[in-house]
RNA sequence: GGGGCGGUAGUUAAGUUGGUUAUAACGCCGGCCUGUCACGCCGGAGGCCGCGGGUUCGAGUCCCGUCCGCCCCGCCA
């Protein structure tokens, strides 16, 4: 029988010990995080995931015989990262205190060491504040995670999961589970393909969302559902997006959008207060979140999640340099006479021009290496410049310098467009024009961008600033400029707004929908919709998207037929787990939240995943594989 | 699919217009040290400069290709 575990089980924890723990006997588990040998006494530090409690060996103990002095001679072999259990004596430190250790009142005179295993020297050093490269973490993800921030980001995602449950459970939900190997269905995201065995040639994908399920749990009538939930997704990563995350998902009947806001606000308030101690109702003392339209959102910001913990928003100056025909602008003149000819439509996607005016306190702070940079920057994301002009009031009249546009510009567009972008002398402006979705992504970034570099983002974290935001009612259907059709913006079963249901045949672009997308600090942390219940309209939504009834009836038969047998009216929302995780302990990348994330091209370094089946396995699925030409 | 940045001891980095033996810090190994907690002192080991090709008398450095990691665009209903 081993002493250790058998006989001496552990007493505390290594973040336990406090003064008024002094003189008690205890026997404590954990990793070598340092040893100092002095020659006369060793010191270690031993750590668990509580964290650290220093250790003595003095081999002139006195009060138990030769133990001290066995276990100061075993101490003198210990290493890095050595797995061991002691037990001893708590003491006071007297005049060598730690005020940096919660523990560090106190120390463990060792009277017997055990090793239970010896480590290899490790890759990296396990310290909270490391500057090894994400490669190296993720291939020793292991000891990684045994760092202290990757152990209290962990317990986040912990709490944050004990919470919802908690809330969603005294709620009256049901956490119900749903398939993850489901049916392909084409359209959205790609889905990751997993071959049947027993139906050579046919596969299953894993499920994007539980999306179609959890509708069909209120077609069961189980009328609130909820759900921690994996999903995946075969689409390229970004620095907020792995292939494989968690949901919590949500599913209501006989509810409005309001009703399933006030749900999820109630969550969130929940957890911020069990994860971080923060009390919501101090920033939205109403305990609801703002709303903004979509079209606002897009118009101001440039997409569907705008960061407003500062401002600097974009002005949209389409309509005035159409109305004064370019206005002297050789670029701006095609675009004008597009929209006079008939060729651009309001309401159809076609070329914008927007501007971003930097307020003269940060504008300054920009050099025009600097500014000549930022166009590099949009470069990259499919801008073909960034055209400029420093307002300059000295004259009266607000004249453009250092700008190009300014040799050509009438008068009159100039002044219109200072109006419109309240432009002040020393302002900035910066310009973008074109097509409209890279206008827009362009200028979304280049806002935020500029943020960042002139520090107008208040810190995220505790005592941070948190920006909570419902954008809604987007239009229902986006056009697609490539195969001219209209397509679902978002998926095929959001419920059109009441009055607009009669637009779905003559102007689907105006239609609008219950849909929305929660925005936290600038990123999407959750969206949903209303559903469509309604057979009759559902038929008017497929006509308008061109789908035909036997097509809709081939992609959606069984979600079709579940919703002429009673299907209550019902809507729901999904939070992306992860994302909240990273927000709420203040990462910068999905990655630091997730224990065992994958690469930028979706391996994983620690296991070398994704690998080739062997010949067998393709014989036994009956599933030739075809080498990509070298 | 496209754009950008990076890859040099175990780790993080430096490395000039191409020029002798590729540096430093931390870590590691050995020794010393009675109170450290970023311990200190002395000594030591450690390199396919991501990989392949080319230019050159000579390549970590220049050129071409390729692999890997990161950021962004496309994509993500």
């Amino acid at each position: 029988m081993a002493r250790f575990i058998d006989e001496l089980k552990r007493t505390h924890h290594c973040a336990a010990l406090r003064a008024s723990d002094e003189g008690k006997e205890v026997v404590l588990f954990g990793w070598v995080a340092s040893y100092r040998d002095h020659g006369g006494c060793v010191f270690v530090d031993l750590r668990d995931r509580e964290g650290i409690t220093q250790l003595v060996f003095d081999p002139d103990m006195k009060g138990h015989g030769d133990a001290p002095k066995a276990a100061h001679d075993a101490a003198q072999a210990l290493r890095s990262e050595w797995v061991i259990g002691v037990r001893g004596i708590v003491v006071g430190r007297g005049g060598n205190k730690n005020p940096r250790l919660p523990t560090g009142e106190i120390e463990i005179r060792v009277v017997e060491l055990n090793v239970f295993n010896r480590a290899d020297t490790p890759p990296f050093e396990i310290t909270d504040d490391l500057d090894t490269g994400e490669e190296k973490r993720l291939q020793y993800r292991y000891l990684d995670l045994r760092r202290a921030p990757l152990q209290k980001t962990l317990r986040v995602r912990h709490r944050i999961h004990q919470t919802t449950r908690r809330y969603f459970d005294d709620a009256g939900f049901l956490e119900l589970e749903t398939p993850v190997m489901v049916k392909y269905t084409p359209g959205g995201a790609r889905n990751f393909l997993v071959p049947s065995r027993m139906n050579p040639g046919k596969f299953f994908a894993l499920a994007e969302s539980p999306q179609l399920f959890k509708q069909l749990y209120m077609v069961a009538g189980f009328d609130r559902y909820f759900q921690i939930v994996k999903c995946f997704r075969d689409e390229d990563l970004r620095v907020d997006r792995q292939p494989e995350f968690t949901q919590i998902d949500v599913e209501m009947s006989f509810v409005n959008q309001d009703d399933v806001f006030r749900v999820m606000e109630g969550l969130i308030f929940k957890v911020w207060k069990e994860v971080l101690g923060v009390d919501l109702h101090e920033l939205y003392p109403s305990g609801r979140f703002p709303q903004m339209p979509f079209e606002e959102s897009m118009g101001n910001y440039g997409n569907d999640k705008p960061d407003l913990r500062f401002g600097m928003p974009h002005t949209d100056l389409t309509a005035i340099v159409v109305a004064q025909g370019g206005g002297g602008i050789p670029f701006f003149q095609p675009i004008a006479e597009k929209f006079k000819s008939g060729q651009y439509r309001a309401d159809l996607p076609a070329e914008i021009v927007k501007a971003l005016r930097i307020p003269a306190e940060h504008a300054s702070k920009l050099s025009r290496t600097e500014i000549d940079k930022l166009e590099e920057y949009v470069k990259g994301m499919g801008a073909k410049g960034l055209a400029r002009a420093k307002i300059d009031g000295k004259d009266g009249t607000l004249q453009w310098t250092q700008s190009p546009l300014a040799k050509t510009i009438t008068p009159e567009l100039r002044d219109a467009i200072n109006a419109a972008t309240k432009a002040e002398s020393g302002d900035l402006l910066l310009f973008q024009f074109g097509k409209e979705s890279t206008v827009q992504t362009v200028m979304a970034n280049l806002r935020v961008h500029l943020a960042k570099r002139l520090g107008l983002i208040p810190e995220v974290g505790h005592g941070g600033k948190w920006n909570f935001l419902w954008v809604v009612n987007p239009p229902l259907f986006e056009y697609d400029d490539d195969k001219k059709t209209w397509a679902a913006a978002h998926h095929a079963f959001t419920r059109p707004h009441d009055e607009c249901v009669d637009l779905l045949d003559k102007d689907p672009g105006k239609v609008l929908c219950y849909r929305y997308d929660l925005v936290l600090n600038g990123f999407e942390i959750g969206g949903g919709s209303i559903r469509l219940h309604d057979p009759a309209v559902q038929s008017k939504v497929f006509r308008a998207l061109g789908i035909s009834d036997d097509d809709a009836r081939a992609k959606f038969g069984f979600l079709l037929d579940a919703l002429r047998f009673g299907a209550p009216p019902h809507g729901g929302i999904a939070i992306g787990m992860d994302r909240l995780a990273m927000l709420l302990s203040g990462a910068d990348s999905l990655r630091d939240v997730i224990p065992f994330p994958k690469t930028q091209k979706g391996t994983d370094l620690m296991t070398d995943a994704p690998s080739k089946a062997s010949p067998e396995q393709l014989v036994e699925l009956k599933i030739k594989v075809i080498e990509p030409p070298q």
